[in-house]
DNA sequence: AGGTTGGTGTGATAAATATCACAGTTTAAA
DNA sequence: TTTAAACTGTGATATTTATCACACCAACCT
């Protein structure tokens, strides 16, 4: 009886080894998509992600990597966009940036693999692919390829102005002109139609809702936008 | 007469020339400091920066670069602190870090020489001394030098995370929270009496004079501050 | 001493935002 | 079709911050 159990507990285990190797092939990344993504690597570096980085995916919605995590892998966008917070401890957040594929979320490029724990919360707008990179690696390839390099410090450098820019807005400005900002961001993501509830805008700007509902009544009378139900269309200029 | 001008105007470049290389070997840094000051670079990355940088100076108080200026050299702290600043277009200020000695400034790290423009403000807290390098060696030490490398990642990973703190105080805290964070890393830097009026203060924290002298008597009220002219000591804790 | 300047204390009021309360409306579920 | 849940609109009120007005005081100048 128990002989039988562990036979068929190994068996399982084998069985589970084959399917995700072949998934792993199925859903693999080949060398020509890499380098769409990530035009400036070298041919060796192109082979070690394949070689080492896992493809994984994750649905909309999803959280990938919350505030004082440990950070185990570098995350590289191949599909779809990310959204990245400030979080606040008691449950706030705050809207930074979006990460879109070629992308690299810069808090997981850690140098010094000894326990680096996230700042920041990411979140998958849309449903993603993305590579995951063990950071065992890191510190090996900036060592070793020099566009790898260079990608790290763009990253840091795009990001660096991002957060710039958000403490610009947060520092500065009211919460109407913060919403325009917003808004624009989200035009320029997804298009004119900016499908949110006035409460995620509102969690996203760490505001309440009837602030928002009530700014966007105003833009609508301004003739700004044309609300709807769940969704509403950016018409200014 | 113009050949007269023509000869007195080269005796006084050359005699310029002389003079400044002689003011150079006076103020030159020596390897030994260097070294302290940047423990981990390569030996030829420390002859390149005696060679190509210059060191140079500067009073307490002096604007050191403005939002929207161009970049012509990397700024790397040699004795002194500078303060960063977020700017606004009209005149506003939020003030972000501290930068200290063995630390560079990561707005001047520009990879690519192309007119990249400021988008912070650096101002002198006391009088200080930098090293300027001109940019055009910035990509060509990415390539040569893998500690300079790891130094400009090192200094982007470092400020990247003080403009998270920073955008948490300004996106979560109210201005009695915010004031205390600041006052700490004023404590950190320079001591537990901070010499400060509260219109500095309230310059830095891009509110107005009165609302950081109530919050301040509150202070006091707690005994948390005890309150000079000009100044007040941090006594919590 | 008298005057000027810059720093500080504080009330009164305005503006921006947060919070509460509740109504109406659409969508989805039972 | 009825019910429940989610989304939106809006008034009333509280809190936080900004702005204005002015008084007081210490330091410095002459």
């Amino acid at each position: 009886m128990t002989f039988i159990t562990k036979q068929a507990t190994l068996l399982l285990k084998i069985l589970t080894k084959i399917v995700s190797s072949v998934l792993n092939l199925y859903t693999m990344l080949s060398i020509e998509q890499l380098k769409k993504l990530f035009p400036d690597w070298e041919q060796g570096l192109y082979e070690s992600v394949l070689e080492n980085a896992e493809l994984k995916e994750a649905n909309a919605g999803e959280i990938l990597l919350k505030k004082g995590q440990n950070i185990k892998s570098a995350m590289l966008v191949v599909e779809g966009t990310i959204k990245l917070y400030q979080e606040d401890e008691d449950g706030g957040e705050y809207f930074m940036y979006h990460l879109n594929p070629g992308e690299a979320c810069a808090v997981t490029l850690v140098c010094n693999y000894h326990h680096e724990q996230s700042q920041v919360l990411a979140k998958a707008v849309t449903d993603i692919k993305f590579l995951a990179i063990p950071i065992t690696f890191m510190e090996k390839w900036l060592n070793t390829y020099k566009s790898w390099h260079h990608f790290v410090i763009k990253t840091y450098r795009s990001r660096y102005e991002e957060l710039l820019k958000t403490i610009h807005e947060v520092a500065f400005k009211n919460m109407d002109e913060r919403l325009e900002f917003y808004i624009k961001k989200q035009v320029d993501q997804f298009g004119v139609t900016v499908k949110l509830t006035h409460q995620e805008i509102a969690n996203d700007l760490n505001t309440s809702r009837e602030v928002i509902s009530r700014l966007l009544k105003k833009m609508e009378h301004n003739g700004w936008i044309k609300m709807n139900r769940n969704a509403f269309d950016w018409i200014k200029k």
